[in-house]
DNA sequence: ACCGTACTACGACGGTTATCGTACAAGCCG
DNA sequence: CGGCTTGTACGATAACCGTCGTAGTACGGT
């Protein structure tokens, strides 16, 4: 333990994020195929680009399942996630995948909600 | 052998393609996540809309693999296929996806070729 | 009939993934 | 301090996936 890396300040608890330019189209569409993290995605949506805990969400899996959700949203670059007390707070990186993709985001989360209204 | 389903007339060799309804988000978000399915998406969308044999496609795998990567694009309902003599034929099932979710498939291609481009 | 081209089917192999359970750590609050 | 809430780490497991090779089918041309 004990091992630190060179941004991460003696107690922090801050979470590796991938810069703009590491991030994959491939690997969004990936984190999104999930049903599961599509959900997240879309709820995180809904609250309008707001911060909302992990345990705010009522998924029907554990909560290590949850957790390892959340990682692979936030290594693909399409959540960010920040420690607040001991709550992890998440949000869309919309603006960075919009500047990236512009309209991609939109689009699938319209996609998504099209689907869940006529199915 | 000899067994034959009910819509598949003696000689034919129709192939099973989803319904449009049947058509699932996170199937085509799959489907388009792995490069080179991405790849072949690509190519046949600079055909505009036509038709391209499977071996009009020059990638890095073996035949095999390659008919593996063009059944899953036809099974999640991006691709249409159809047998025109040996040949298997294939073309984006552009309108389709644009009925289900208008505006995905654009976005897709426009962000697969931005990160082509800048990458 | 024969051959060549185009594609498929099947089995195998190695890697990844989604899920769980248990045990643990970090922060808050009484 | 001690407990509560929140989330993590790790191992296990079963399923899935991308890839290959070999053997085979379907069609068209000579």
């Amino acid at each position: 333990m004990a091992v630190m890396t060179i941004s991460a300040p003696a107690g922090s608890r801050d979470l590796p994020h991938p810069a703009c330019e590491e991030i994959r189209l491939e690997g969004v569409l990936h984190a999104l195929s999930d049903p599961m993290r599509l959900r997240i995605v879309r709820e995180l949506a809904a609250a309008g680009g707001g911060e909302l805990s992990c345990s705010q969400f009522e998924l029907p899996v554990t909560k290590s399942t949850t957790t390892h959700h959340f990682r692979v949203l936030r290594e693909s670059g399409v959540i960010r996630q920040i420690y607040r007390g001991t709550a992890k707070m998440n949000c869309l990186r919309g603006d960075d995948l919009d500047g990236l993709f512009p309209g991609l985001l939109d689009a699938l989360l319209a996609a998504a909600d099209r689907q869940s209204r006529l199915a």
